[in-house]
DNA sequence: TAGGCCATCTGGTCCT
DNA sequence: AGGACCAGATGGCCTA
């Protein structure tokens, strides 16, 4: 630095009164006992000490030194303002950090930096034909620095871990109140928050409307987007029996009432391939519509007559998800006795709020859907699981049904 | 055996 | 400096 900038002086001013490390540590500098009661670390002490008592007489003359000879080598090598090698933007961030290469650097020349477990990283002085690199320069691993670092990591692994399990915490709060809950098949991350998400637009979209949506729809709405395993996990969660509503006893778009169901189920025809089988041939039917994130897996097939959600509002963004669409091994394996694993979220049913009505109350007039078909399970542990006001109690209510 | 899911580690970034 | 958050990598477990 033949011509020191005015931002360089500074910057040595600094470093040769040692204010980088404020004020208050020079004071104690002079006052070794006094570091060590202050900080009980010999460590410490001993790097203060030497700092100090040692270094900082050959730092001040390496500083003078510093301003005649490293200016030309740095900057001008690589064609640099002489302002961005004094300060450079690093430097501007962390002015704290900066000053300690600085003191490092003019340090660097000295023998004794070998021994200072706390000094910043002086290697340039051992490779002068390399290229000086900008930006924070990387410090010296002592065994001290590198034995912080490894707790440091330690400690923060542990606050990983918990902060993850926290997060699987909340996941597994939300499992339980989305429509689907099972201690023995917990839904996935992924697959909670999908259907959490439906299961808020759902509500929505019940709110907007005003009326209930018939079963089918219902289940289209929540399974958007999901995979068929929890598609077809919700289904049952929900009671629905698929051979209410998936096989062909009906022409299209007629209304099937399930004996005991507050639904009017839009009976279909509904072949329910299984999309997973290697037996599974897409497009084979009229009613198929591909579903658009499920080309290799999954086939949307959606009843006729309108019965399916609105895809094509802005609410319904993003994947469409099949229809309830049960495998045949599925609806082989005791549709009943899964059913009996799942916690259905009710609220203000019969059982438990006699005499409660619903909103939208079944066809039929059978108050708070406590009856069955024979294809759906009753409920025995029909409960509340939050207090809620009544219209969400009711909207629930109807949702579990 | 491939793929999905998960827990954990790790380094980076941002903020205090 | 340290904590929170994030994303990538990795390995284990499970299932089709």
């Amino acid at each position: 630095m033949a011509s020191p900038s005015p931002s360089g002086e500074a910057s040595l001013c600094e470093c040769g009164r040692m204010s980088i490390t404020g004020s208050h540590v020079m004071a104690l500098a002079n006052d070794v006992p006094a570091i060590w009661a202050w900080h009980q670390s010999w460590l410490l002490a001993t790097m203060l000490s030497r700092l100090f008592s040692e270094v900082l007489p050959d730092v001040q003359r390496l500083a003078a030194d510093w301003a005649d000879d490293n200016d030309n080598d740095d900057c001008k090598a690589k064609g640099e303002d002489h302002q961005s090698c004094h300060l450079g933007d690093d430097d501007l961030d962390e002015p704290q950090e900066g000053s300690s290469r600085a003191e490092s650097e003019m340090a660097g020349d000295d023998d004794d930096d070998e021994a200072e477990e706390e000094e910043e990283e002086c290697g340039d002085e051992n490779a002068e034909d390399k290229p000086k690199k900008r930006g924070p320069k990387k410090r010296k691993m002592t065994a001290a620095r590198v034995e912080r670092s490894k707790v440091r990591r330690l400690k923060a692994n542990a606050r990983e871990r918990t902060r993850m399990h926290d997060l699987n915490s909340a996941l597994d709060n939300l499992r339980k109140v989305v429509p689907c809950y099972s201690k023995t098949q917990k839904l996935s991350k992924i697959e909670t928050l999908r259907l959490a998400k439906n299961y808020i637009l759902a509500l929505g979209e019940i709110l907007r409307n005003g009326k209930r949506p018939d079963v089918v729809t219902y289940v289209q709405m929540l399974c958007k987007g999901l995979s068929q395993p929890t598609t077809n996990l919700v289904a049952g969660c929900l009671q629905l029996n698929t051979r209410n509503f998936l096989t062909e006893p009906c022409s299209d778009g007629a209304r099937l009432h399930v004996p005991g169901s507050p639904f009017s189920v839009h009976a279909y025809s509904y072949r329910c391939s299984r999309l997973s089988s290697p037996h599974y041939q897409p497009g084979g039917g009229p009613l198929h519509l591909r579903g658009p994130s499920y080309g290799s897996g999954y086939e949307a097939m959606y009843p006729p007559g309108g019965t399916s959600p609105d895809y094509s509002s802005p609410d319904y963004e993003g994947q469409h998800s099949p229809p309830v669409c049960l495998s045949g091994r599925q609806q082989e394996s005791s549709e009943t006795d899964r059913n009996y694993h799942y916690s259905m979220h009710y609220s203000g049913l019969s059982t438990s709020r006699p005499g409660h009505s619903l909103p939208f109350g079944p066809p039929g007039g059978r108050g708070g859907g406590g009856a069955h078909s024979e294809n759906i399970p009753p409920f025995h542990d029909v409960h509340l699981h939050h207090d809620r006001a009544p219209p969400y109690e009711d909207l629930n209510a109807f949702f579990h049904n």
